[in-house]
DNA sequence: TGAGATACGATACATCATATCTTTTTTGTT
DNA sequence: AACAAAAAAGATATGATGTATCGTATCTCA
Protein backbone atom coordinates (compact mmCIF):
# COMPACT_ATOMS: atom_id res chain seq x y z
CA UNK A 1 0.00 0.00 0.00
CA UNK A 2 1.34 3.42 -0.85
CA UNK A 3 2.22 5.98 1.76
CA UNK A 4 -0.49 8.42 0.80
CA UNK A 5 -3.16 5.81 1.29
CA UNK A 6 -1.69 4.84 4.66
CA UNK A 7 -1.77 8.43 5.83
CA UNK A 8 -5.37 8.73 4.73
CA UNK A 9 -6.26 5.70 6.80
CA UNK A 10 -4.54 7.01 9.90
CA UNK A 11 -6.25 10.34 9.43
CA UNK A 12 -9.63 8.63 9.11
CA UNK A 13 -8.97 6.67 12.28
CA UNK A 14 -8.18 9.89 14.11
CA UNK A 15 -11.36 11.49 12.81
CA UNK A 16 -13.48 8.56 13.86
CA UNK A 17 -12.10 8.67 17.38
CA UNK A 18 -12.59 12.43 17.54
CA UNK A 19 -16.15 12.03 16.33
CA UNK A 20 -16.81 9.54 19.17
CA UNK A 21 -15.07 11.73 21.72
CA UNK A 22 -12.52 9.09 22.61
CA UNK A 23 -8.74 9.22 22.58
CA UNK A 24 -6.53 7.78 19.91
CA UNK A 25 -3.67 7.21 22.33
CA UNK A 26 -0.14 6.26 21.43
CA UNK A 27 -0.72 2.67 22.42
CA UNK A 28 -3.90 2.46 20.42
CA UNK A 29 -2.13 3.99 17.47
CA UNK A 30 0.76 1.55 17.79
CA UNK A 31 -1.53 -1.45 17.83
CA UNK A 32 -3.63 -0.04 15.01
CA UNK A 33 -0.47 0.39 12.96
CA UNK A 34 0.63 -3.17 13.59
CA UNK A 35 -2.70 -4.51 12.36
CA UNK A 36 -2.71 -2.06 9.47
CA UNK A 37 0.65 -3.20 8.15
CA UNK A 38 -0.15 -6.90 8.28
CA UNK A 39 -1.89 -8.61 5.43
CA UNK A 40 -2.77 -11.54 7.62
CA UNK A 41 -4.88 -11.81 10.74
CA UNK A 42 -3.01 -11.68 14.05
CA UNK A 43 -3.90 -13.00 17.46
CA UNK A 44 -3.86 -10.67 20.44
CA UNK A 45 -0.72 -12.36 21.70
CA UNK A 46 1.01 -12.01 18.36
CA UNK A 47 0.18 -8.33 18.40
CA UNK A 48 1.58 -8.01 21.91
CA UNK A 49 4.76 -9.69 20.69
CA UNK A 50 5.07 -7.39 17.68
CA UNK A 51 4.50 -4.39 19.88
CA UNK A 52 7.38 -5.42 22.09
CA UNK A 53 9.61 -6.00 19.07
CA UNK A 54 8.79 -2.91 17.08
CA UNK A 55 8.03 -0.12 19.47
CA UNK A 56 10.10 -0.46 22.65
CA UNK A 57 6.87 -0.19 24.60
CA UNK A 58 4.83 -3.22 25.52
CA UNK A 59 1.39 -4.15 26.75
CA UNK A 60 0.03 -7.10 28.68
CA UNK A 61 -2.54 -9.34 27.01
CA UNK A 62 -5.32 -7.65 28.91
CA UNK A 63 -4.50 -4.25 27.44
CA UNK A 64 -4.12 -5.62 23.95
CA UNK A 65 -7.56 -7.19 24.15
CA UNK A 66 -9.02 -3.97 25.43
CA UNK A 67 -7.49 -1.91 22.69
CA UNK A 68 -8.55 -4.37 20.01
CA UNK A 69 -12.08 -4.23 21.33
CA UNK A 70 -11.88 -0.45 21.23
CA UNK A 71 -10.73 -0.51 17.60
CA UNK A 72 -13.35 -3.06 16.67
CA UNK A 73 -16.16 -0.98 18.13
CA UNK A 74 -15.17 1.81 15.80
CA UNK A 75 -14.89 -0.61 12.87
CA UNK A 76 -11.22 0.14 12.47
CA UNK A 77 -10.36 -3.55 12.71
CA UNK A 78 -12.32 -6.74 12.17
CA UNK A 79 -12.39 -9.38 14.84
CA UNK A 80 -12.46 -12.63 12.95
CA UNK A 81 -14.24 -14.77 15.50
CA UNK A 82 -13.82 -18.03 13.62
CA UNK A 83 -10.08 -17.95 14.10
CA UNK A 84 -9.83 -15.63 17.10
CA UNK A 85 -7.68 -13.14 15.26
CA UNK A 86 -7.77 -9.56 14.12
CA UNK A 87 -7.32 -7.84 10.77
CA UNK A 88 -7.57 -4.33 9.43
CA UNK A 89 -10.86 -3.19 7.99
CA UNK A 90 -10.34 -2.45 4.32
CA UNK A 91 -13.06 0.18 4.20
CA UNK A 92 -11.98 2.67 6.79
CA UNK A 93 -11.70 5.52 4.33
CA UNK A 94 -14.91 4.71 2.45
CA UNK A 95 -17.87 6.98 2.88
CA UNK A 96 -20.57 4.93 1.22
CA UNK A 97 -22.71 2.36 3.00
CA UNK A 98 -21.72 -1.28 2.84
CA UNK A 99 -23.67 -4.48 2.93
CA UNK A 100 -22.18 -7.11 5.23
CA UNK A 101 -18.45 -7.29 4.59
CA UNK A 102 -17.33 -10.71 3.40
CA UNK A 103 -13.95 -11.76 4.69
CA UNK A 104 -12.14 -14.55 2.89
CA UNK A 105 -9.71 -15.93 5.44
CA UNK A 106 -7.05 -18.45 4.46
CA UNK A 107 -6.99 -21.20 7.05
CA UNK A 108 -3.34 -21.89 6.28
CA UNK A 109 -1.61 -18.51 6.10
CA UNK A 110 -4.40 -16.41 7.65
CA UNK A 111 -4.31 -13.88 4.86
CA UNK A 112 -7.54 -11.88 4.82
CA UNK A 113 -9.14 -10.51 1.68
CA UNK A 114 -12.25 -8.45 1.86
CA UNK A 115 -14.51 -9.22 -1.07
CA UNK A 116 -15.56 -6.33 -3.21
CA UNK A 117 -18.89 -7.97 -3.99
CA UNK A 118 -21.65 -5.93 -2.53
CA UNK A 119 -24.89 -7.57 -3.54
CA UNK A 120 -27.44 -7.25 -0.77
CA UNK A 121 -27.10 -10.55 1.03
CA UNK A 122 -27.84 -8.72 4.22
CA UNK A 123 -31.40 -7.91 3.24
CA UNK A 124 -32.22 -11.49 2.63
CA UNK A 125 -30.57 -12.74 5.82
CA UNK A 126 -32.28 -10.09 7.89
CA UNK A 127 -35.63 -11.18 6.51
CA UNK A 128 -35.02 -14.77 7.58
CA UNK A 129 -33.78 -13.61 10.96
CA UNK A 130 -36.78 -11.34 11.45
CA UNK A 131 -39.00 -14.35 10.96
CA UNK A 132 -37.56 -15.91 14.09
CA UNK A 133 -37.30 -12.57 15.89
CA UNK A 134 -33.52 -12.68 15.99
CA UNK A 135 -31.45 -9.51 16.22
CA UNK A 136 -28.22 -9.73 14.27
CA UNK A 137 -25.04 -8.53 15.95
CA UNK A 138 -22.31 -9.87 13.70
CA UNK A 139 -21.59 -7.39 10.97
CA UNK A 140 -19.64 -9.62 8.65
CA UNK A 141 -19.55 -12.98 6.95
CA UNK A 142 -16.43 -15.03 7.58
CA UNK A 143 -15.46 -17.33 4.76
CA UNK A 144 -12.75 -19.78 5.69
CA UNK A 145 -10.77 -21.57 2.99
CA UNK A 146 -7.49 -21.72 1.12
CA UNK A 147 -5.96 -18.83 -0.79
CA UNK A 148 -4.44 -19.46 -4.20
CA UNK A 149 -0.94 -19.39 -2.82
CA UNK A 150 -1.52 -21.98 -0.12
CA UNK A 151 -3.49 -24.16 -2.48
CA UNK A 152 -0.52 -24.39 -4.80
CA UNK A 153 2.05 -24.82 -2.03
CA UNK A 154 0.14 -26.81 0.52
CA UNK A 155 3.13 -27.65 2.66
CA UNK A 156 4.09 -24.17 3.75
CA UNK A 157 3.90 -23.75 7.51
CA UNK A 158 1.02 -21.95 9.11
CA UNK A 159 1.25 -18.20 8.86
CA UNK A 160 3.77 -18.50 6.08
CA UNK A 161 2.45 -16.61 3.07
CA UNK B 1 -38.82 -33.00 19.32
CA UNK B 2 -40.95 -36.11 19.17
CA UNK B 3 -39.58 -39.56 19.71
CA UNK B 4 -40.15 -40.74 16.19
CA UNK B 5 -38.11 -37.91 14.78
CA UNK B 6 -35.32 -38.61 17.27
CA UNK B 7 -35.20 -42.24 16.24
CA UNK B 8 -35.04 -41.24 12.60
CA UNK B 9 -32.07 -39.02 13.34
CA UNK B 10 -30.20 -41.74 15.19
CA UNK B 11 -30.94 -44.15 12.39
CA UNK B 12 -29.63 -41.67 9.83
CA UNK B 13 -26.46 -41.20 11.86
CA UNK B 14 -25.95 -44.95 11.88
CA UNK B 15 -26.47 -45.12 8.15
CA UNK B 16 -24.02 -42.34 7.49
CA UNK B 17 -21.34 -44.06 9.54
CA UNK B 18 -22.03 -47.38 7.84
CA UNK B 19 -21.80 -45.70 4.46
CA UNK B 20 -18.39 -44.33 5.41
CA UNK B 21 -17.24 -47.66 6.80
CA UNK B 22 -16.61 -46.24 10.26
CA UNK B 23 -17.93 -47.29 13.63
CA UNK B 24 -20.72 -45.56 15.50
CA UNK B 25 -19.37 -46.63 18.87
CA UNK B 26 -21.14 -46.32 22.18
CA UNK B 27 -19.10 -43.30 23.14
CA UNK B 28 -19.74 -41.60 19.83
CA UNK B 29 -23.42 -42.33 20.20
CA UNK B 30 -23.46 -41.00 23.75
CA UNK B 31 -21.85 -37.74 22.73
CA UNK B 32 -24.05 -37.47 19.67
CA UNK B 33 -27.08 -37.90 21.89
CA UNK B 34 -25.93 -35.21 24.26
CA UNK B 35 -25.56 -32.73 21.43
CA UNK B 36 -28.81 -33.89 19.87
CA UNK B 37 -30.83 -33.22 23.00
CA UNK B 38 -29.45 -29.74 23.59
CA UNK B 39 -30.96 -26.73 21.90
CA UNK B 40 -27.93 -24.66 22.66
CA UNK B 41 -24.32 -25.01 21.61
CA UNK B 42 -22.02 -26.80 24.04
CA UNK B 43 -18.28 -26.64 24.51
CA UNK B 44 -16.23 -29.83 24.45
CA UNK B 45 -15.70 -29.56 28.18
CA UNK B 46 -19.41 -29.08 28.84
CA UNK B 47 -20.08 -32.18 26.81
CA UNK B 48 -17.49 -34.11 28.81
CA UNK B 49 -19.21 -32.96 31.98
CA UNK B 50 -22.66 -34.00 30.75
CA UNK B 51 -21.30 -37.34 29.72
CA UNK B 52 -20.02 -37.94 33.22
CA UNK B 53 -23.34 -36.87 34.71
CA UNK B 54 -25.69 -38.72 32.43
CA UNK B 55 -24.03 -41.90 31.33
CA UNK B 56 -21.79 -43.25 34.09
CA UNK B 57 -18.99 -43.41 31.54
CA UNK B 58 -16.65 -40.52 30.94
CA UNK B 59 -14.10 -39.28 28.46
CA UNK B 60 -11.11 -36.98 28.74
CA UNK B 61 -11.15 -33.73 26.78
CA UNK B 62 -8.92 -35.23 24.14
CA UNK B 63 -11.42 -37.97 23.33
CA UNK B 64 -14.34 -35.58 23.29
CA UNK B 65 -12.56 -33.38 20.79
CA UNK B 66 -11.74 -36.39 18.65
CA UNK B 67 -15.31 -37.59 18.67
CA UNK B 68 -16.69 -34.15 17.91
CA UNK B 69 -14.33 -33.88 14.98
CA UNK B 70 -15.50 -37.28 13.81
CA UNK B 71 -19.14 -36.21 14.01
CA UNK B 72 -18.42 -32.93 12.32
CA UNK B 73 -16.70 -34.62 9.38
CA UNK B 74 -19.89 -36.54 8.75
CA UNK B 75 -21.98 -33.38 9.16
CA UNK B 76 -23.79 -34.81 12.14
CA UNK B 77 -22.88 -31.80 14.24
CA UNK B 78 -21.85 -28.25 13.45
CA UNK B 79 -18.74 -26.80 14.94
CA UNK B 80 -19.56 -23.17 15.55
CA UNK B 81 -16.13 -21.67 15.29
CA UNK B 82 -17.16 -18.19 16.36
CA UNK B 83 -17.97 -19.40 19.84
CA UNK B 84 -15.93 -22.60 20.01
CA UNK B 85 -18.95 -24.73 20.62
CA UNK B 86 -20.90 -27.54 19.01
CA UNK B 87 -24.52 -28.00 18.03
CA UNK B 88 -26.59 -30.62 16.26
CA UNK B 89 -27.08 -30.34 12.53
CA UNK B 90 -30.77 -29.84 11.89
CA UNK B 91 -30.67 -31.47 8.48
CA UNK B 92 -29.35 -34.91 9.21
CA UNK B 93 -32.41 -36.69 7.90
CA UNK B 94 -32.84 -34.51 4.81
CA UNK B 95 -32.10 -35.99 1.46
CA UNK B 96 -32.16 -32.89 -0.70
CA UNK B 97 -29.13 -30.72 -1.31
CA UNK B 98 -28.62 -27.64 0.79
CA UNK B 99 -27.08 -24.33 0.11
CA UNK B 100 -24.83 -23.08 2.92
CA UNK B 101 -26.52 -23.63 6.25
CA UNK B 102 -27.15 -20.41 8.15
CA UNK B 103 -26.80 -20.72 11.87
CA UNK B 104 -28.34 -18.04 14.03
CA UNK B 105 -26.47 -18.24 17.32
CA UNK B 106 -27.60 -16.29 20.35
CA UNK B 107 -24.57 -14.68 21.94
CA UNK B 108 -26.27 -14.69 25.30
CA UNK B 109 -27.87 -18.10 25.72
CA UNK B 110 -26.10 -19.87 22.84
CA UNK B 111 -29.31 -21.21 21.41
CA UNK B 112 -28.77 -22.23 17.81
CA UNK B 113 -31.45 -22.02 15.14
CA UNK B 114 -30.76 -23.16 11.65
CA UNK B 115 -32.53 -20.94 9.16
CA UNK B 116 -34.86 -22.62 6.76
CA UNK B 117 -34.08 -20.09 4.05
CA UNK B 118 -32.36 -21.77 1.20
CA UNK B 119 -31.83 -19.15 -1.45
CA UNK B 120 -28.56 -19.70 -3.25
CA UNK B 121 -26.19 -17.38 -1.44
CA UNK B 122 -23.49 -19.94 -1.99
CA UNK B 123 -23.46 -19.46 -5.75
CA UNK B 124 -22.88 -15.80 -5.46
CA UNK B 125 -20.21 -16.11 -2.82
CA UNK B 126 -18.40 -18.78 -4.79
CA UNK B 127 -18.33 -16.50 -7.80
CA UNK B 128 -16.66 -13.73 -5.81
CA UNK B 129 -14.26 -16.20 -4.28
CA UNK B 130 -13.39 -17.67 -7.66
CA UNK B 131 -12.41 -14.23 -8.80
CA UNK B 132 -9.62 -14.20 -6.22
CA UNK B 133 -8.88 -17.92 -6.68
CA UNK B 134 -9.99 -18.78 -3.18
CA UNK B 135 -11.23 -22.26 -2.30
CA UNK B 136 -13.98 -22.22 0.28
CA UNK B 137 -13.77 -24.68 3.16
CA UNK B 138 -16.35 -23.39 5.62
CA UNK B 139 -19.71 -24.86 4.79
CA UNK B 140 -21.86 -22.60 6.89
CA UNK B 141 -22.61 -19.01 7.74
CA UNK B 142 -22.54 -18.14 11.40
CA UNK B 143 -24.86 -15.33 12.36
CA UNK B 144 -24.30 -14.07 15.87
CA UNK B 145 -26.94 -12.03 17.63
CA UNK B 146 -29.67 -12.06 20.25
CA UNK B 147 -32.64 -14.40 20.25
CA UNK B 148 -36.08 -13.04 21.04
CA UNK B 149 -35.98 -14.44 24.53
CA UNK B 150 -32.69 -12.85 25.51
CA UNK B 151 -33.64 -9.58 23.89
CA UNK B 152 -36.67 -9.33 26.13
CA UNK B 153 -34.86 -10.52 29.26
CA UNK B 154 -31.41 -9.09 28.75
CA UNK B 155 -30.19 -9.81 32.25
CA UNK B 156 -30.45 -13.56 32.27
CA UNK B 157 -27.08 -15.20 32.86
CA UNK B 158 -25.17 -16.69 29.99
CA UNK B 159 -26.41 -20.08 28.91
CA UNK B 160 -29.67 -19.43 30.69
CA UNK B 161 -32.52 -19.71 28.17
C1' DT C 1 -5.85 22.46 40.79
C1' DG C 2 -8.05 18.72 41.91
C1' DA C 3 -12.10 15.51 41.25
C1' DG C 4 -14.06 12.51 38.04
C1' DA C 5 -13.54 9.96 33.96
C1' DT C 6 -10.81 7.41 30.97
C1' DA C 7 -6.97 4.44 29.97
C1' DC C 8 -3.66 1.15 31.26
C1' DG C 9 -1.02 -2.32 34.29
C1' DA C 10 -0.53 -6.55 37.24
C1' DT C 11 -1.96 -10.76 38.81
C1' DA C 12 -4.44 -14.66 38.81
C1' DC C 13 -7.24 -17.72 36.84
C1' DA C 14 -10.69 -19.77 33.58
C1' DT C 15 -11.36 -21.78 29.24
C1' DC C 16 -10.21 -23.97 24.98
C1' DA C 17 -7.21 -27.07 22.28
C1' DT C 18 -3.59 -30.28 20.93
C1' DA C 19 0.84 -33.11 21.03
C1' DT C 20 2.50 -37.45 22.22
C1' DC C 21 2.58 -41.82 23.77
C1' DT C 22 0.16 -45.92 25.60
C1' DT C 23 -3.57 -49.19 26.03
C1' DT C 24 -7.79 -51.24 24.55
C1' DT C 25 -10.97 -52.91 21.20
C1' DT C 26 -12.28 -54.40 16.75
C1' DT C 27 -11.62 -56.58 12.31
C1' DG C 28 -10.04 -59.60 8.95
C1' DT C 29 -7.09 -63.52 7.85
C1' DT C 30 -5.12 -67.77 8.38
C1' DA D 1 -9.45 -69.91 17.81
C1' DA D 2 -5.00 -67.09 17.32
C1' DC D 3 -2.97 -63.31 15.94
C1' DA D 4 -1.47 -59.16 13.43
C1' DA D 5 -3.02 -54.75 11.73
C1' DA D 6 -6.01 -51.01 12.21
C1' DA D 7 -9.11 -48.18 14.63
C1' DA D 8 -10.56 -46.12 18.80
C1' DA D 9 -9.94 -44.39 23.24
C1' DG D 10 -7.16 -43.18 27.50
C1' DA D 11 -3.43 -40.65 30.17
C1' DT D 12 -0.53 -36.97 30.83
C1' DA D 13 1.31 -32.76 29.92
C1' DT D 14 1.32 -28.46 28.04
C1' DG D 15 0.24 -24.65 25.01
C1' DA D 16 -2.99 -21.01 23.53
C1' DT D 17 -6.66 -17.98 24.24
C1' DG D 18 -9.60 -15.02 27.03
C1' DT D 19 -11.38 -12.61 31.21
C1' DA D 20 -12.23 -11.01 36.16
C1' DT D 21 -10.67 -7.97 39.47
C1' DC D 22 -8.46 -4.53 41.52
C1' DG D 23 -4.96 -1.03 41.56
C1' DT D 24 -2.41 2.93 39.26
C1' DA D 25 -1.60 6.54 35.97
C1' DT D 26 -3.12 10.05 32.92
C1' DC D 27 -6.15 13.25 30.86
C1' DT D 28 -10.00 16.65 30.94
C1' DC D 29 -12.57 20.31 32.36
C1' DA D 30 -14.96 23.07 35.48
Amino acid sequence: MDLKKLNQIIKSAENICARDGVRFTTKRRDIFNIVLHERKALSAYEIAEKLRQTSKTSAPAMSVYRILEFLEQRKLVHKIASVNKYAICAHITCNHEHDMPRLAVCSNCLKVEELASNTPIKQELLASLDAIDFQLQSQQLELIGLCSNCRRNPHKPKGGC
